[in-house]
DNA sequence: TAGCTGACGAAAA
DNA sequence: TTTTTCGCCAGCT
């Protein structure tokens, strides 16, 4: 009998993700160290993978990894996808790189932190 | 069932 | 300083 929908560990990631701002980005890092899983920075990752049987819509084209490269672009719809909607929300993007990444940084922490 | 992969990160050499 | 290896934990085959 499970009492949550998904795992904890991908709900949490769901809902972080979610809680990210327009026109900013975070990292899977920051994400992991935001839950308590420093070391497990990858389930985040795996989390957006399994976003995509998550009904709930996830904007995993925030999230990053750690050098503001747009590295799950391959995963989404068509890889430009994930730049056009960075670049839409004001976000430069060059060459799959966010530009002034920690520039539009943000830290989920703060988030929760409130 | 058991093992491998996986959208990363950090530490060690 | 840069490069390489290990660790994370869960889902999928």
């Amino acid at each position: 009998m499970k009492s949550k929908p998904e795992s904890d560990f991908f709900y949490m990631v769901f809902e972080v993700v979610r809680l990210i701002p327009p026109g900013r980005v975070t990292t899977y890092g920051a994400i992991a160290k935001c839950l308590g899983m420093k070391g497990s920075s990858r389930m985040v990752g795996w989390a957006m993978n399994s976003s995509h049987s998550h009904h709930s819509k996830v904007p995993a084209h925030r999230v990053v990894n750690r050098e503001g490269l747009l590295t799950g672009k391959h995963h989404f719809a068509t890889p430009m996808m994930m730049q056009q909607l960075l670049e839409k929300e004001g976000i430069k993007v060059t060459k799959d790189k966010i530009n002034g990444f920690k520039n539009h940084f943000w830290d989920p922490n703060e988030a929760l932190k409130m």
